[in-house]
DNA sequence: GCCGTTTTCGGCCCGACTGTTTTCAGTCG
């Protein structure tokens, strides 16, 4: 286990025993030891353990402890207090530790079948504390605690989105409305929608109503006076809040979150003498609003630069915030080309004249076709002699599109063993190459690392969707990243952010963990269709979440730059 | 358990909603 994943389950431990402050102590050190940007291990050596904000003298001794022996006895002695069967009453919505620890003791519940029998029996409810109300939410949770804790991808949220927000606007008549939460922040995943409307709040029980009549909600879990949650159709909440303009720009801050950056937003106007909630910043002797209205003017009072929703994760953009010195992130008009598409020769929807002209509108200065090898046969892949002909076709198109460079790669499939589909000459025969993997997606960490290693070292120029997941669909390779980064580095072998939503690949945690170890990316569509060039913003998007800048990005540079960075394999 | 634009000890984010409660604890955001 990593010491990050050890720290936090500390910090969730101590939080369900209700241990005051701990948990937050543990909570911190694991996020930023978490964001390390160089091996642990080597900090130990180096004895500057304490160094890492939130480790001090007893964290430090626990890590040394578990990196010496593999095991830490603090740990192993919480776990003996806290069984498993306790956790999964606590998955319940609605039982939190207090109540689930209740359940567990007094009427010796230790299970969900557990749960589900004594609730039938009417145990539950006539237990004091509990009543009818209880049994009957929680007869209803209990049965669906696998979908509730599901994530979703961006496109089904996206959707719920824009549906609900149109039914808003005709019902309710309100314009000013913003998805916050993790999907504001670009997530690759979000476990909800949280939807923040402004509103009088004279005319805030209209737009609850609202938003309680829409015809997808399944379940109204709550519906007071400024806040509403429900559960939509197919098991998708939304948690929506209602509150007045000048309150607003400090209701999206409390809403975007993250629930770390809020906490340490907090602390720091508590430093300050200040207080901040969801409605203004204040001073804390006489209670004088300072700031509300607008995101920028509350980090403004707090001695901040606006930070963008996609880094507020207390990983140390707070700190630079103050400074004034928070990276000038990558931005979709930064982006002067695509360098992975399909088109009809291999599995893609149309021919690439008409990819062409769908890039050509957009602006961008290359275009790169990267068409799957021969080797990957449900997509009637490319042999040497198609790429060729592919090649002599881009020829004659070039001329109908002077201001933007065709370039020819090959989506080339990565072999079990790490070679490469086609020969050495045929390589040569093609301005770039994405190496991917789609197949043997099985392998031990081992072997799979070995087989991308060596694909690096055989001439590719980007690693498409390095760890070949697919939200809700199939979980990422086995693969040690940091291994994979280090080798981008020495090579220049470009790690891919493929922007095709269920792919995100690389997404916004990893891109961060590879770029502090000096990899550089190249941000893509992997477009199978004119419509799926649309894709990279939001490739974009997870690039920010991993604080990328336009100079981490090899298509954000001009064609004689970028060249530089292709044609590995006609230089080996 | 950590830490310092007031502190090396005293404080640690802050609020909405609900059920069961006779005054607020628990859960969630
Ligand atoms: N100040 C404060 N804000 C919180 C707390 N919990 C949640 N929030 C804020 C920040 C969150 O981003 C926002 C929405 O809460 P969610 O539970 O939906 O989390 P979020 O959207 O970040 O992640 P998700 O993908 O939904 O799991 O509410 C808290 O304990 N304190
Ligand atoms: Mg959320
Ligand atoms: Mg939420
Ligand atoms: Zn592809």
């Amino acid at each position: 286990m990593e010491v990050a994943a050890l720290l936090y389950q500390i910090a969730k431990i101590l939080e369900i025993q209700g241990v005051p402050f701990k948990p937050r102590a543990y909570q911190r050190a694991a996020l930023n030891v978490e964001s390390l940007a160089e091996d642990i291990e080597r900090v130990v050596a180096e004895d500057r353990l304490e160094e890492i904000p939130g480790v001090g003298e007893a964290i430090a001794l626990k890590i040394k402890e578990y990196l010496t022996s593999g095991k830490l006895a603090y740990l192993e002695k919480l776990k003996k207090e806290v069984p498993e069967g306790l956790l999964a009453l606590m998955a319940v919505p609605g039982l939190g530790p207090k109540k689930a620890q209740r359940l567990w003791k007094e009427l010796k519940i230790h299970s969900l079948d557990e749960l589900k029998a004594a609730l039938a029996a009417h145990k539950v409810r006539d237990h004091p504390g509990f009543g009818e109300k209880s049994e009957a939410d929680l007869l209803k949770a209990v049965g669906n605690v696998a979908q509730s804790q599901l994530r979703h991808s961006l496109f089904e949220a996206r959707q719920h989105a824009d549906t609900l927000a149109a039914h808003l606007r005709k019902d309710a008549g309100k314009s000013t409305m913003v998805f916050a939460g993790s999907y504001r922040r670009g997530r690759d995943t979000v476990g909800d929608l949280d939807l923040l409307v402004e509103a009088s709040t004279k005319d805030a029980p209209k737009v609850i109503d609202a938003f309680t009549r829409y015809p997808l909600v399944d379940d109204v879990l709550e519906k007071g006076t400024t806040r509403s949650r429900v559960r939509l159709k197919p098991h998708l909440q939304v948690d929506l809040r209602v509150v007045p303009a000048e309150s607003f720009g400090a209701a999206m801050l409390y809403f975007t979150g993250s629930k770390e950056h809020n906490i340490a937003l907090r602390s720091l106007a508590l430093r300050k003498g200040y207080t901040l909630n969801e409605y203004a910043l204040s001073r804390k002797k006489d209670g004088r609003r300072l700031a509300g209205a607008t995101e920028d003017e509350v980090y403004g009072n707090l001695g901040l630069k606006w930070i963008p929703p996609e880094i507020r994760e207390n990983r140390g953009e707070i700190e630079l915030a103050a400074k004034g010195h928070l990276p000038k992130l990558l931005e979709p008009s930064d982006i002067r080309g695509d360098l992975h598409t399909h088109t009809n020769e291999s599995d893609g929807a149309v021919d690439l004249e008409t990819m062409l002209n769908a890039a050509a509108k957009k602006g961008y200065a290359y275009y790169g076709v990267s068409d799957h090898s021969a080797g990957l046969r449900i997509t009637q892949g490319l042999d040497a002699t198609r790429y060729r002909r592919q090649r002599r076709a881009i020829e004659k198109l070039q001329d109908s599109f002077p201001k933007l460079r065709i370039l020819q790669g090959s989506e080339m499939e990565i072999l079990r063993d790490g070679r490469l589909d086609l020969d050495a000459e045929a390589r040569r025969g093609l301005d770039y190459i994405v190496g991917a993997v789609h197949s043997a997606f099985g392998l031990g960490k081992r072997e799979q690392t070995a087989r991308v290693l060596k694909a690096m070292d055989s001439g590719i120029d980007i690693l498409a969707h390095p760890t070949c997941r697919r939200v809700g669909k199939r979980p990422a390779i086995e693969l040690d990243l940091e291994a994979v980064a280090d080798k981008a580095k020495e090579t220049g072998v470009l790690l891919e952010i493929d922007a095709t939503p269920d792919r995100f690949d690389l997404w916004g945690e990893v891109v961060q963990v590879c770029r502090e170890r000096g990899a550089r990316f190249a941000v893509d569509s992997d477009a199978h269709s004119v419509p799926e060039l649309d894709y990279v913003p939001f490739g974009v998007t997870q690039a920010r979440r991993g604080w990328l800048t336009a100079r981490h990005v090899a298509n954000t540079q001009p064609l004689k730059a970028l060249l530089r960075d292709l044609g590995h394999a006609k230089r080996a």
